[in-house]
DNA sequence: CACCCGTGGAC
DNA sequence: TGTCCAAGGGT
């Protein structure tokens, strides 16, 4: 019998050709450019939320060379309320580099794709093998609870650990660079909608069996966990969100005044809105403020 | 490694 | 009702 947690890849990869979800990216033809868009969509930003903005992106920009020839701030205003913008300007900096230094092709090397502004461990891995089919770890933070708790017999997997988590991953990884796909499609499936970090259906996972955390009898996680998320209500976040809204709803220069009505805090206020400019996401315009 | 960066929905 | 969570990345 095998040992908890290990080769659960058959059982994934059986479970997500009858189960999974039929979701733009995963649509045969789909291009590596929609990949590497759905991708900088998806960084924190939930797949419901996603896939509507995601279709009127590719409609309006289907190349990257087409989101090249357009200014940084019409990224930003379609990008709408998808949150952290300053993805919007690294996607449009990505079309750029890709028009220039790739002659129009997403990249398909890992380190190249790392070399892309806004692309990180997971975005590079993601665009390699679900654009171009590569072998490599996928590992997201689906794929890290699902790990952590059919492999580690923990409950979450705490703060991450970006080498050992590939490795991790890598571990389990199928040989064949096909079914090596499927399976970082799947693990990621099924964290996302069976073993989820709250109320995880352990009656429908392919997993069960073998999970470490389900025979350990789902010890109640001790470990250290990732840093807390600050209260976003009246955090600069907040401030930079309110000023963000603003201009991206305006076709003209956003005036000072205007800005000194979102927010009564002076200090915070220019704090924030200093931090929109040095992030390229504000630019000073005719006296006033407006998007790149 | 700790902290920062939006936004909205679920419990 | 406040906290947690979401296909992360940059500094």
């Amino acid at each position: 019998m095998d040992t908890a947690g290990t080769n659960i890849a058959p059982a994934v990869n059986g479970w997500f050709a009858a189960h999974a979800r039929d979701l733009p990216w995963r649509r045969a033809g789909f291009s590596a450019w929609g990949t590497l868009v759905s991708e900088f969509m998806l960084q924190q930003t939930p797949v419901v939320r996603v896939v509507p903005r995601l279709a009127e992106w590719l409609d309006r920009w289907p190349t990257p060379a087409s989101l090249a020839a357009v200014p940084p701030g019409e990224a930003v205003r379609a990008w709408d309320r998808l949150g952290y913008p300053r993805r919007a300007l690294n996607l449009h900096a990505c079309a750029v580099q890709i028009t220039q230094r790739h002659g129009g092709i997403v990249p398909r090397d890992v380190d190249e794709l790392l070399a892309l502004p806004g692309v990180g461990p997971y975005t590079a891995r993601a665009v390699a093998v679900f654009a171009y089919g590569d072998r490599h770890p996928v590992v997201d933070t689906n794929v890290r609870r699902v790990i952590a708790r059919a492999v580690d017999g923990v409950g979450e997997a705490g703060p991450t650990a970006t080498t050992r988590d590939l490795a991790a991953m890598d571990a389990l990884l199928p040989l064949d660079d096909a079914d090596a796909r499927v399976f970082n499609a799947g693990a990621m499936e099924l964290g996302a909608v069976v073993c989820t970090a709250r109320s995880p259906r352990c009656g429908e996972c392919p997993v069960a069996a073998k999970c470490a955390w389900r025979a350990a009898g789902y010890p109640a996680y001790d470990g250290t966990r990732a840093p807390r998320q600050k209260p976003f209500e009246g955090s600069d976040r907040h401030v930079r969100g309110l000023i963000m809204a603003e201009l991206r709803a305006s076709d003209v220069p956003v005036t000072i005044a205007q800005i000194d009505s979102l927010w009564t805090d002076d200090v915070q206020r220019s704090r924030s809105l200093a931090g929109l400019v040095t992030d390229g996401l504000a630019v000073v315009s005719d006296g006033g403020y407006a998007l790149p």
